[in-house]
DNA sequence: TCAACTACTCATGAAACGTTGAAATATGAT
DNA sequence: ATCATATTTCAACGTTTCATGAGTAGTTGA
């Protein structure tokens, strides 16, 4: 991932209702979830819904498919990995420290090579 | 790490002068680097670089300590990593094709449970 | 065709961001 | 004290972002 492409992405990611929008597309898998439920969902009105949907779709961050009247939008996963990867690899040089993060939930039960 | 944290660290890092800076920083370690020479390396004016730094700080990804004359800045990688951990765990729910990104240089390398 | 529904676009204004250069502050050397 | 160096602060300007509400476009069923 370029380094272009990354800060599009986070600009898109440094904002609360974006971030909520991905979590809750995260969620809904391969599915997604239809724009009228999600603004229901947040309580976020249609054009702000748009416009937020709209930056997160053009930071490649999400994907939209339409279906009769309604679109449906799902995370892409893929994409969110690489911008993750990008910080902790191309940025970050893969310092010990912050690949630490990497495993919370494991956090202190595996061998020091890992 | 709160969303509110976590999204002021989105911020300051979605931008090319301060992801330049977070990269230099890193490299640096507990020693850091002089503003000056900061401003040397990327080319940067001093007021620009006066300003991004303190965005940084501010987002608490930085710290610095005054030594004569010279101000030193350093990564805090400790923040850094939590920032990530953020977007992988609670943003993301450590969904596992967002979690391959931590093993890019080992991918495959690892048994499956890991 | 018409109405209802779903989603998007557009214009507006307020707020935040980023760059610049000049001025101010702080520290150290002569 | 005076001067030089290092860094920060400030005001100005243009650009970008964001929320709001009104209006528009595409789809479906009567």
């Amino acid at each position: 991932m370029e380094q272009s492409k990354a800060l599009n992405a986070l600009s898109a990611l440094a904002n609360g209702t974006r971030l909520e929008l991905v979590r809750a597309l995260i969620g809904t898998g391969a599915e997604g979830l239809a724009a009228g439920d999600i603004a229901r969902r947040l309580d976020v009105s249609a054009s702000r819904l748009s416009f937020h949907l709209s930056t997160l779709e053009q930071a490649g961050l999400i994907t939209s498919r339409r279906e009769s009247r309604h679109v449906f939008y799902m995370a892409d996963a893929g994409v969110i990995g690489q911008v993750i990867a990008y910080l902790l690899n191309d940025c970050c040089c893969a310092h010990p420290e912050i690949r630490a993060c990497c495993t919370p939930e494991t956090e202190g039960s595996l061998p020091p090579g890992l």
